[in-house]
RNA sequence: GCGACGGUCGUCCAGUUUGGUCUAGGACAUCAGAUUGCCAAUCUGGUAACCCGGGUUCAAAUCCCGGCCGUCGCACCA
């Protein structure tokens, strides 16, 4: 069994996530619940990004519509560049990008813009034939990714977001002025968003509705080396790769702008705070690289473009898009609205329109990797013990309440003592089965710690805790545990 | 979207070849009770499934058709 299957088995039996609308047959691809598990480990997860990257670098968060005007994507380039055309065989039904297959076919290239019928005269003037079955092409047709919306009762076009940034790029001249924003300046968003993927695959991995945690940081582009915060990152060591080397190369960050590797400060900072981010989420970092894309990968908006990449059981998946877009976006959303969306830089004065680099999270795919990358079996008395190895900031329950017995008494202090803590942290109380059942259920999701209250406890007020990853146990007061847990939570 | 293969309790699997003894079985998990009392113990009992729709047939988990979903490959992935 892979270690994707295990996660996937993990994740079904103890509610982290599950496929949506699973009681209907006509539940469709790519759509996947949260369960109780995973709802609490991605807030968790959430809050640690909040943590590590808005809060440290000041940045402003905020929570922006799904449903976007038509016009944000024509601003944006979506309803052009994200409109493929594509081509049905009559026969066996296969489609295919037409302008590729003509640019492969024939060498003539197929500008974005051809009008359909143009495309179809270059079909039949080449005598192009479906090449799995060599079938007739029907008529070229069109394909966009966004999701279409109509809105009231005249169904006025609309689009589900395909990226959360493009709320923050139309806000962004509102939250500038109004939260007296200076460049650089962050705007941060955790939300939803929705890609009409023709092939979801993987739970997780390919999702037609999904969670991004995006961060877009408003810059100067004439000022991208002078960033004071650098030095705190300055010896954080960057894990960087393009397609074709050997290995990955490993530098500071300081080296990395040094040897032309990262094009200035600005992007070697926040390439170092993601990396240090995503040290704390457990994931192995030894296992990680900042991919630089080649110009024929990276997206129609972007000039430089590394992709966080982790390994996992099924390759290489990518985390995070670290874009810089330029002033594609605010030149786009400022002629198509009219508006000027140039502010001053104080530093001198001067206008500009300000260029955005971005890091765009998938929290999905990130949850996915920190289950494979936590989980661990081992063998205790020829049995396999199943260990999440969560950190106790990401566990979905921080501490397990175990009653050794539930006579005696020890069931009610075990109630007590649950009850005191229920309302400040994550517990979960269990007095069913044997003392070390309930020890493996409560490791297998992750829960970092359990209390086991016994005859002791009933003479002198202490418990044990005993660890997860070690199986050690100490002797505690029971006065002390609160202490003991805020400790723990402790990043 | 195309192709190949597949879909049975929460999970994994048996049953489908050759339609009827399937009132669908097991293991693990789970619940209740008993017992034990610090690492998945034992005993007893319980909950729980044939993906959906149509067809063939006296009879369908089993055969046929369509749909949905899954895995893999191709294509796609701003």
């Amino acid at each position: 069994m892979s270690n994707y299957d295990k996660v996937m088995k993990l994740a079904l039996e103890r509610g982290f996530y599950f496929p949506s609308c699973e009681i209907y047959p006509d539940a469709p691809a790519g759509f996947w619940e949260y369960g109780p598990t995973g709802t609490n480990m991605k807030n968790k997860f959430i809050e640690l990004w909040r943590r590590e990257l808005v809060r440290r670098d000041g940045m402003m968060e905020i929570d922006g519509c799904q449903i976007m005007s038509k016009s944000v994507f024509v601003a944006s380039g979506h309803i052009s560049n994200f409109t493929d055309p594509v081509v049905k065989c009559t026969k066996c039904g296969s489609t295919f990008r037409i302008d590729r297959y003509i640019e492969e076919k024939t060498g003539q290239r197929v500008p974005e813009r051809m009008a359909d019928s143009d495309i179809d005269a270059l079909i039949q003037k080449h005598n192009l034939k479906c090449p799995n079955c060599k079938g007739d092409f029907g008529k070229v047709g069109r394909f966009n990714m966004m999701f279409g919306v109509g809105i009231g009762p005249a169904a006025e076009e609309a689009y589900l977001r395909p990226e959360t940034c493009q709320t923050i790029f139309v806000d962004f001249s509102r939250v500038f002025k109004t939260m007296r924003g200076r460049l650089p300046l962050g705007i941060a968003q955790v939300g939803k968003s929705f890609r009409n993927e023709i092939a979801p695959r993987q739970s997780l991995l390919r999702l037609r509705e999904f969670y991004q945690a995006e961060i877009e940081v408003f810059c100067n582009p004439n000022r991208l080396d002078e960033v004071p915060k650098f030095d705190e990152v300055k010896s954080t060591i960057l894990r960087l790769y393009r397609d074709g080397d050997s290995g990955i190369t490993e530098v500071t960050a300081q080296d990395a702008i040094s040897k032309g590797l990262v094009p200035n400060k600005l992007v070697a900072y926040y390439l170092a705070l993601l990396t240090e981010f995503y040290e704390k989420t457990g994931i192995d970092i030894k296992r990680s690289r900042f991919r630089k894309l080649s110009d024929e990968e990276k997206a129609f908006y972007a000039s430089v473009a590394f992709d966080f990449e982790v390994e996992t059981s099924i390759g290489w998946l990518e985390l995070v898009a670290c874009n810089y877009r330029s002033d594609y976006d605010l030149k786009g959303h400022a002629t198509t609205s009219k508006q000027n969306l140039e502010v001053v830089d104080p530093a001198d004065q001067s206008k500009v329109l300000p260029h955005i680099f971005e890091l765009s999270m998938g929290i999905d795919r990130s949850i996915y990797t920190i289950l494979e990358h936590s989980y661990y079996e081992e063998k205790v008395k020829e049995e396999t013990r199943a260990v999440l190895r969560l950190k106790p900031y990401l566990a979905p329950v921080l501490v397990g309440i175990l009653p050794l017995m539930t006579k005696d008494g020890l069931g009610e202090k075990a109630r007590k003592i649950h009850s005191e803590l229920k309302l400040d942290f994550d517990t979960f109380y269990d007095e069913s089965g044997s003392i070390g059942r309930r020890y493996r259920r409560l490791e297998e999701v992750g829960v970092p710690f359990a209390v086991t209250v016994d005859q002791t406890t009933m003479q002198d007020d202490t418990v044990t805790v005993r660890y997860r990853d070690t199986m050690q146990q100490d002797r505690l007061k029971v006065t002390d545990l609160r202490r003991f847990l805020n400790n723990a939570l402790r990043i």
